[in-house]
DNA sequence: CGTCAGCATTGATTTGTGTCAATGATCTTA
DNA sequence: TAAGATCATTGACACAAATCAATGCTGACG
């Protein structure tokens, strides 16, 4: 493994307080500054280390937690026997859903990265949706972004076999870079793994036999040898593979 | 099996207007009769009989769907395979989340029982929940209930074996009637099969060995000869098995 | 600097489910 | 009522991926 330590792009070290950090999430932008102070005011700002948990299953939610920095991973828990739901990154809201309706969570929360949270009291959080309709808006539009991308990892999951799915993980890590022929696993392998709904074991497994299509993993660097060859092979599709943004609604007058 | 036909609960041949199948869904009731109007104005109600679809895969939605009486299986697509993703009962939103963001499904619709949808064309239907707050605060509820649906789904496929998913499937079937000690199984085999992320040869398979546990299947009826017993094997887990109505917040001055 | 814990790799083996195939049951339609 | 379709069952088999197990690697920390 290389040397230099795995950073996300989230430097974000900006917000010191509640309010500045409600400030940040573009997809806010539309909410009035009135309702982020209110919403401030019933607020905290936190720093979460790696490995913790914000909330486990079951737990009935007292506070939304809005994520401003890091990643956050969702886990459906059975015992023992863990599986990943979905990776939320910053800036989103952690399943805005149970909060909302009040109802329990149904997955545990584990911080990956180093994260920052704004948790706002649930019922201020509420009060908020229901007397503002921008940001009722706003959230709207995260339960949507956050709905297809459960969707898309749905069919990731069930559609592709354990290859394809490694395989366009890798494509997916090198379309971003037009330039570069290699890239960095952004993150452990391990959780590639789990993000891709298999073993570490087979991950480890699969890795060597993507050179046969081009792609090649030395510790935690992709080479793209011969990336059409790879591309002939695993087809990225923007319903499954696609990164969509959240886009709230403007509020509109009637 | 037996000869009578197998009937959903939908008897609701109420609405015979756009207008009129708008003031059914009860988490609609918070809406304002004005904002109804204006969505029935831009509205038609159709009836589809199984089978037919709905709309497909990579389509951009040009309507919002509104499910008011019937069945919808939503199905992730890949050239012939077709993976279930969600079952959609009425009165309830169809994949509501491309709607409002304007991009394309990213699973295929197909009818399951003959249904009654209104169909409202999809910037009438953006309109009004930018400029209703109440409106948007019942799609929020919508999409929030389905976003638990699916993540309920994803635990259950990923968190129990087949045996354990037929087992608790049939449990819960039962325990709906406290009363009776034999129920109908309510949907053909294949669908309950798909439903629960497996073949029909393993379905046909895992239902002999239900009868170790006190549930024996002939045809299409279920048999508990021994309740108890499987409760002991099968866990039902509201975090996993719930049914969580769609109950949206209400607008609140500020 | 050595020890220890977590990650990664590799191999051998198991196993749950899917696939393919054949037959029978049931319902539909002419 | 016969024919054809769809669904259900059953068996034999294949196979992808998990599991178990052993080893090496890397990084953290006293």
């Amino acid at each position: 493994m290389s040397a230099e330590p795995r950073t996300g792009i989230n430097s974000s070290f900006g917000a010191a307080t509640p309010r500045e950090a409600l400030a940040e999430p573009e997809w806010l932008r539309s909410v009035p500054p009135a309702t982020l102070d209110m919403l401030a005011k019933h607020a905290v700002l936190h720093r979460m280390p790696i490995g913790s948990t914000l909330f486990e299953q079951a737990e009935t939610p007292s506070f939304a937690l809005l994520l401003v920095a890091g990643r956050v991973e969702l886990l459906g828990v059975r015992s023992t026997e863990e599986t990943l739901v979905e990776i939320v990154e910053a800036p989103d809201f952690l399943l805005p859903a149970a909060v909302l309706s009040g109802q329990p969570y149904l997955l545990r929360a584990r911080v990956l990265d180093e994260v920052r949270i704004v948790m706002i009291q649930a019922e201020a959080f509420r009060d908020a949706v229901t007397s503002d309709h921008a940001l009722c808006l706003a959230v709207l539009a995260c339960q949507a972004t956050q709905f297809r991308r459960q969707t898309m990892h749905a069919k990731n999951l069930h559609l592709r076999s354990a290859e394809e799915r490694v395989g366009c993980y890798l494509l997916k890590l090198l379309e971003g870079r037009t330039t570069n022929t290699s890239v960095r696993l952004p993150i452990e392998k391990r959780l590639i793994a789990s993000q891709l709904g298999m073993t570490r074991e087979t991950f480890s497994r699969t890795l060597p036999v993507m050179i046969r299509h081009g792609l090649r993993v030395e510790g935690d660097v992709v080479h793209a040898d011969d990336i059409s060859a790879a591309r002939l092979r695993f087809h990225l599709d923007p319903l499954v593979d696609g990164n969509e943004p959240i886009i709230p609604l403007q509020v509109k007058g009637k």
